[in-house]
DNA sequence: CCCCGAAGTCAATAGGCGTTGACATGTCCG
DNA sequence: CGGACATGTCAACGCCTATTGACTTCGGGG
């Protein structure tokens, strides 16, 4: 279905027999796959072949595609930054790290284009819903806390994935005078996101 | 591959004999699938059904299923409905279609869909480089015009973005109170971008 | 040393999809 | 009126993929 090759991945020496090593490698190589190809495109095939292994483990260890999916999704958000978060700088923190440095964090944006390309595929939007919900939304709304704090992260979390799309499209970190002005701007939006609600809105 | 049901599409009255007819039924069809589904789950017996034609006409008036896709792509964008904005509701109108309802202007909101979905296909990124250039990130410069127009636009454009995607996975539109917060919160974010940068900034 | 279960391999199956070319039919011009 | 070309239909092919179950091999405990 892809022309595209097959994401690069250096073939792993010759296991002893070990259950829990395959299964790792396994998923290893399903979360790259996923997070380059999307769903529909990544070939259980070739995920079994970078992780140096034969098809049918995969049913075995992890009982089907779609079951393999939802794993390495689960391990891509295993992670959780947001509480080191300091609210007193957090818009501007925020809008730099968005901006970009020559020293971005990789995996970062790896865990983001697998979320991503799993939000965009009709099949994997429904499976999202409930983990965004619960590791993504929910600690952004506990963390934000205040009034109406539940649309609140909503909106925070749908310009974050903005920015981080954005951010992935552009590819490299911006300079000099567009970076500042890009810098402000978006701490004004996040600063307004952090605030509580006033008058009777 | 998907278990989503095709998008609901009223099966036009038998046409007479009409090539034009037909190949403009298809392309309709198609956008309308491409957009929902993506190029990947997207199935062309499906958006032949729809169109109310056989298959093989698919071929004939438009060669397979990518050609179809890059003329539905072109289709999309051809008529430029960011001018018709008024600036002085932009961000109020956006925030609304952004939130949902069944009155919103579906139209617009395919499109972008489409843009989104045919994005993070690896199958048809390529295809879109110069599209989102010249038909997306240009006309909101120009259209944004003012001091530092490009990183507004970039700002812009990613926070569009990043709602597309939450609306995406949200699925359902929001009501209510729940409702408000959201389009007050975004309209403000929409309003400072459209606002030019004052100070020495 | 041998045997039994776990770990790994293999080939076949079933289903879906894009594609294709042969066939039928309506429409219009001479 | 009648044939010819455009339009529309049909069935089948070929390829790809997930899945499945039977088979083989390793490796440690009795």
């Amino acid at each position: 279905m892809s022309d595209i090759t097959a994401p690069p991945r250096p073939l792993a020496a010759p296991r002893k027999r070990n259950a829990e090593a395959t299964r790792a490698a396994i998923l290893e190589a399903a979360k790259s796959h996923f997070a380059v190809l999307g769903y529909d495109c990544a070939i259980l095939r070739d995920i079994a072949r970078d992780a140096g292994v034969d098809v049918a483990l995969v049913k075995r260890y992890f009982g089907g595609k779609e079951a393999l999916f939802v794993e390495a999704l689960r391990a891509s958000f295993l992670s959780d930054a947001l509480r080191t978060w300091d609210r007193a700088t957090f818009a501007r923190d925020m809008a730099n790290m968005l901006a970009g440095s020559p020293h971005a964090d990789e995996d970062r944006t790896h865990r983001f284009q697998f979320l991503l390309r799993a939000a965009t595929s009709p099949n994997t939007a429904p499976l999202l819903n409930v983990l965004v919900q619960d590791r993504f939304l929910e600690p952004i709304r506990s963390w934000l806390g205040g009034a109406d704090a539940d649309a609140r992260a909503r909106v925070l979390a749908a310009s974050y994935i903005g920015f981080l799309v954005e951010r992935l499209i552009r590819g490299e970190a911006l300079v000099g005078r567009e970076r500042d002005v890009f810098v402000d701007r978006v701490t004004v939006i996040f600063d307004a996101l952090l605030s509580e609600p006033v008058g009777s809105i």
